[in-house]
DNA sequence: TTATTTATGTAGTGTTATAACCTATATGAA
DNA sequence: TTCATATAGGTTATAACACTACATAAATAA
């Protein structure tokens, strides 16, 4: 991939109790989703989200076989994607087309909602941000064309605020 | 790609007039486009930008290696990226990030305008559509986040009308 | 013409994703 | 519990997509 940042920045601060704390409580919430839909959140798929909800920005399917890989058994490509595919399908996880990565939903899993990733170019940096107007604005348009969505995700790239201007 | 659908389903009908002439009408616009900006469409360029308007949906890189390679000398896959990345550069071709596959900007190439794709998941249909609504309600929420976009299109999977209820 | 830039050729490699097949574990029914 | 079935994961190999690095050729500007 030839990341542009190196894991070891966008890893989160081990002894900054918030982080861990938040990927704990988001692992907590994926959890009950789980049980309530009768998906295994099985130790693999688990290690998987609570990677993706350690850092900060997306990773790509080898971050993780290298990232799990280090602090176990390694896994094959394939078992990370199959815990992917998984994921994806709880929403849990989103793929960022555009990156060839992946990153764990944030916060409100609650409705279907409709999220757009700003993906800066400049930085790297991934804002997910859910707008309503955005969400009914183009749920319109599909109903009008008779389409029934399944990815709600809308993935725009540009330059964040602080990467204005930059080359 | 496993291609859903083979590339001769997808070929335009070489009989029926209307096809290539849109094909040289689309191809004639993209000349006046690059003339006015001072950009060269190459011979090579142009036969892909002609590929791409002569299939009734996405190519993907190698297809267009294939397709090119059986009408005269096989070109390097890096050619065809070169290629493509001219004319995603002129905006006269998109890339479908989410399918690995590149498809010919329809029509009015006028303005820069936010398009959006609807990729059925089972025809493997691409419906470009150009909704001033969906545009407006994206760039405002930009503008609130300070973001300066560039990729200005968006791709929504589903299942077009057609293909409802199926599997 | 000559210098410079832009485009293409060639070979090799990096990166992302999946196929095919087998084994192990979990779950439900008898 | 025991067996049947379904689901998850292991292993090996390969497919599919994209680019690096460097050489050559063609176009453009000086």
């Amino acid at each position: 991939m030839a990341h542009a940042l190196s894991l070891h920045h966008r890893l989160s601060h081990a002894d900054a109790p918030t982080d861990s704390d938040r990927t704990e409580r988001a692992i907590a919430q994926s959890e009950a989703v789980c049980r309530s839909k009768g998906a295994r959140l099985t130790p693999i798929r688990r290690r998987v989200l609570e990677a993706l909800h350690g850092v900060d920005g997306p990773l790509g399917a080898y971050d993780l076989v290298d990232l799990l890989g280090s602090q176990g058994r390694r896994m094959a490509p394939i078992t990370i994607y199959r815990a992917l595919d998984f994921l994806i399908e709880q929403e849990l996880v989103h793929r960022l087309a555009s990156r060839n990565a992946y990153i764990a939903s944030s916060g409100t899993v609650a409705g279907a909602r409709t999220t757009a990733f700003l993906i800066c170019d400049g930085c790297g940096d991934v804002n997910e941000i859910a707008s309503p107007d955005v969400a009914e604005t183009v749920l319109k348009v599909l109903r009008d064309q008779g389409y029934q969505p399944r990815t709600k995700v809308l993935e725009i790239t540009g330059r964040c605020a602080r990467c204005q201007d930059v080359h």
